[in-house]
RNA sequence: GCGCCCUUAGCUCAGUUGGAUAGAGCAACAGCCUUCUAAGCUGUGGGUCACUGGUUCGAGUCCAGUAGGGCGCGCCA
C-alpha cells in the first residue's frame, strides 16, 4: 500500500478536531481536506478543519483553528503549526517525514501511487469504436489515447477495468462500404464499366472512394476470381456477392484498426460485434424487455422547435421513454419504415454490458456524440432496473492538426496527414499519446507536428522524458564511481537520507509525495490529462535542482568526497526517476533511458 | 428555437472538485556553459478570470441571466 503523506496527515488532523470538538460527523469529516500550500511560506501544507468544522461546533473558526494547532503541535512528525487567515490551518512537516518517502518509493517502484478508491469496481471503458469502413484518421486518435491512458489510471485506483471497442458493423454505412470494396474488385478484374456507371448503380451512389480500398478488391479478385461478376464483368445480383464482400471487407478494415492500436500502444480485451449482437436477437429481445417495463410506445414526436427541417412529416415511431429517466423528449427505436435505429442497437449493447455484470459504463465519445449521453444514461438507468449501474460519458473536442501554425489539410495531397499511420510515422507513438494528453479530453486542443517532435522547454513530451534520460544519466555515473550493486533501487531506499536538506530537494521530495493524490483525484474526475501535468512540474522541479549545481557545486548529486551525501541524493533521483516511470505508466509512454 | 460544452496574461493552456496575494510555457527584456548533457536554468515585465447579478466566512470554480465561439437536434452511425 502506497505511503501517502497526505493520508496520513488527514488522519492526524480528525484526530486533532475530534480531540477539540468530541464527534465528528462523517459528513463533516469528509470535507476535512489537506492541499499542498502554493506559498512555501505557509508551509508544506494546509488544512479547512477548523472552517468547516466551526458551524457545528458552535465556535468562530479561527479559535477552533487555534485550539486544532495546538493539538497538532503535540503530533509527531509535525514540525510546526499555524493558524492562518479565516481559519486555515498550516502545517509545516518534519525533513524526516518527506524523506522517509523515498524509501517507499523506491521499494513500491512504479506501484507507488497506486490506490484502492475503486475498490475492485468492475467499470467498462468502451473507445475508439471507429467505424470499420477505413483507416484510422486523427480524429479517432485523440480517444484511443484518452480511453487507453483512463483505464490505466483505473487500473491503478483499485477498479477492475475491462477495455472495449464496439465494431459498427451493421447498417448503410458498411453496405455503402461493401459497394465501394465491390467497385475495386471490379476493377481488379478489368471490369468496362467506367466510376460513373458504377455509381449511377449503387443505391445512394458510391461512397468511399478512397485509395485503400484498392487492395481489397485485389485480394477479392485473387480469392474469387471472376465469379462474383457478370460473364462481361459487369455487377452481379447483390445476394451473389454483398455479404461476401461485406464480411470480407470489414474483416480487412478491422486488422487494419487493430494494427494500427497496436502501433498505438492501445491492446483492448474485448471487441463486440453490433451485428452479432443483432444476429443474436439481442436487439429484439431487449425491446421486448423494456416493452414489460412499459418504457415503450407508439407515438409521434414533435419536430425540433424553431427549425423544423422541410422534409418534416409527422410519422408514429416506436419510443423508449427517455424523458422518465430525465431525458429531454422519448426516444426513437425503430423508424417509421418499422427498422431499428442505432439507438435501439446501442441499447441492446449496453444491456449486454450491464448483463456482463460492470458496476459503471464509461463511453469515451467524440464531442459530435455529446448529444447522446443523456438518451444513453436514461437507457442504462432502464435496464439497469434495481441496480446501480452508473453511465458516464468523456467527450473528446476536436483535434485541429497544424505544422509550424498553419492548419493541415486532411486532403490526400502529399505533406498532409489523413493517417493515424502517417501521425505516428512521423511524430513517434509515445509524442502522440504524450501531447494527446495534454489538454483537458472536452477542451479542442491544436495539435503542432513542429512542437510534438521539437526538443525545447514548450515540448512536454521531450521535457519530461529529459528528466528522466538525466536521472538515468546521473545513475549511470554513479554505478561508475560505487558499483552496480550500491545504485540499485533496494540499495538506495536502505541508504541514510539526513544530508537532504537544501531547498531544491525538499519542494522535490514534497512533489513526489503528491502523486498519489494526483492519481487518485485524476481517477475520480475520469481526467488523465492531469498525470501529463504533474510529470510536466515534476520534471521542472528536477530540471531546477540540477541546475542549481552549477552555482552551488556542493549541491551536485555526486560528490566524490562526500559518500554518505551522495547516496541521499542518488535516491532523491533514483525515486524521481521511479516516479516518472509510473507516470508515463499510466500514459503509456515509454520511459528513454538517454537522449540522443 | 432547444440541449450540451467552451470563454483565464499578447499567444497556447493549467488551476489540487468552494480556499489565502490566480499559475506555467511561448513571445519580449536581462543574466548563467572549466559541469553528472546549456536539448537546460535564473530573474523582470505582463490579469476587470467575457459581462451582470446571486448563494456564503470565502467564487476563476456553484446558481440565474446576457454576449461571443464550438457541437448536436426523427426515418445517419
Amino acid at each position: 500500500m502506497t505511503n501517502d503523506i497526505y493520508a496520513q496527515m488527514r488522519e492526524a488532523v480528525l484526530t486533532a478536531l475530534r480531540a477539540v470538538v468530541g464527534d465528528v460527523p462523517d459528513e463533516i469529516a469528509a470535507r476535512v481536506e489537506i492541499t499542498p500550500s502554493r506559498d512555501p511560506s505557509h508551509g508544506d501544507m494546509a488544512t479547512n478543519a477548523a472552517l468547516v468544522a466551526a458551524k457545528a461546533a458552535r465556535q468562530p473558526p479561527a479559535k477552533l483553528a487555534d485550539a486544532i494547532v495546538k493539538q497538532l503541535e503535540q503530533t509527531a512528525g509535525i514540525a510546526r503549526a499555524s493558524a492562518a487567515g479565516p481559519g486555515f490551518v498550516n502545517l509545516s512537516l518534519d525533513a524526516a517525514l518527506f524523506c522517509a518517502l523515498l524509501p517507499d518509493i523506491l521499494r513500491a517502484g512504479t506501484a507507488y501511487g497506486d490506490n484502492t478508491i475503486g475498490n475492485g469496481t468492475r467499470i467498462n471503458v468502451e473507445y475508439v469504436s471507429a467505424n470499420p469502413t477505413g483507416p484510422m484518421h486523427i480524429g479517432h486518435c485523440r480517444g484511443a489515447v484518452v480511453g487507453d491512458a483512463l483505464a490505466n489510471l483505473l487500473v491503478k485506483s483499485g477498479y477492475d477495468v475491462t477495455k472495449e471497442y464496439y465494431i459498427n458493423d451493421a447498417g448503410a454505412q458498411v453496405t455503402a462500404l461493401a459497394w465501394a470494396a465491390y467497385w475495386r474488385y471490379l476493377q481488379a478484374i478489368g471490369t468496362p464499366l467506367s466510376e460513373a456507371d458504377f455509381s449511377g448503380e449503387v443505391p445512394g451512389g458510391l461512397q468511399y472512394r478512397g485509395d485503400y480500398l484498392i487492395p481489397i478488391g485485389e485480394r477479392l479478385a485473387e480469392q474469387y476470381g471472376v465469379s462474383l461478376a457478370q460473364p462481361d464483368r459487369g455487377i452481379a445480383a447483390p445476394e451473389i456477392w454483398l455479404d461476401i464482400v461485406r464480411e470480407f471487407t470489414i474483416a480487412a478494415m478491422m486488422q487494419e484498426i487493430r494494427d494500427d492500436l497496436h502501433l498505438l500502444g492501445v491492446e483492448q480485451d474485448v471487441f463486440s460485434s453490433e451485428r452479432a449482437l443483432i444476429d443474436s436477437g439481442a436487439v429484439d429481445a431487449s425491446i421486448e424487455w423494456l416493452q414489460t417495463q412499459q418504457l415503450i410506445y407508439q407515438g409521434v414526436l414533435d419536430p425540433p422547435k424553431g427549425r423544423t427541417p422541410d422534409d418534416w412529416e409527422p410519422r408514429p415511431q416506436t419510443l423508449f421513454r427517455a424523458t422518465r429517466f430525465g431525458d429531454d423528449v422519448d426516444r426513437p427505436l425503430r423508424k417509421s419504415d418499422g427498422s431499428n435505429t442505432y439507438f435501439a442497437n446501442d441499447i441492446a449493447y449496453h444491456a449486454d454490458k450491464v448483463n456482463r455484470g460492470f458496476d459503471v459504463l464509461i463511453d469515451v465519445l467524440g464531442a459530435d456524440h455529446g448529444g447522446y449521453v443523456k438518451r444513453m444514461q436514461a437507457a442504462v438507468k432502464a435496464l439497469a432496473g434495481n441496480r446501480d449501474v452508473g453511465f458516464e460519458a468523456v467527450l473528446c473536442q476536436m483535434v485541429r492538426v497544424v505544422r509550424g501554425g498553419e492548419p493541415v489539410r486532411m486532403s490526400k495531397r502529399a505533406g498532409s496527414y489523413v493517417t493515424l499511420r502517417d501521425l505516428l510515422d512521423e511524430v513517434g507513438k509515445d509524442a502522440v499519446r504524450f501531447t494527446m494528453l495534454t489538454r483537458k479530453a472536452d477542451a479542442q486542443m491544436e495539435f503542432d507536428l513542429d512542437q510534438a517532435v521539437a526538443q525545447t522547454r514548450d515540448n512536454p513530451v521531450f521535457y519530461v522524458q529529459y528528466a528522466h534520460a538525466r536521472c538515468r544519466s546521473v545513475l549511470r555515473a554513479a554505478a561508475e564511481m560505487f558499483g552496480d550493486a550500491q545504485v540499485t533501487d533496494a540499495a538506495l531506499a536502505a541508504v541514510s537520507l539526513e544530508a537532504l536538506a537544501a531547498d531544491p530537494e525538499m519542494a522535490l521530495i514534497r512533489r513526489l509525495a503528491q502523486w498519489p493524490r494526483i492519481v487518485e483525484a485524476a481517477a475520480q474526475a475520469r481526467e488523465p490529462h492531469r498525470i501529463a501535468f504533474f510529470l510536466y512540474d515534476l520534471a521542472a522541479d528536477f530540471h531546477m535542482l540540477w541546475n542549481r549545481g552549477k552555482d552551488d557545486t556542493t549541491l551536485r548529486f555526486l560528490q566524490a568526497d562526500r559518500p554518505a551525501e551522495t547516496l541521499a541524493r542518488l535516491a532523491l533521483v533514483a525515486a524521481t526517476a521511479v516516479v516518472i516511470r509510473s507516470g508515463l505508466a499510466v500514459m503509456g509512454v515509454v520511459p528513454v533511458e538517454e537522449m540522443r
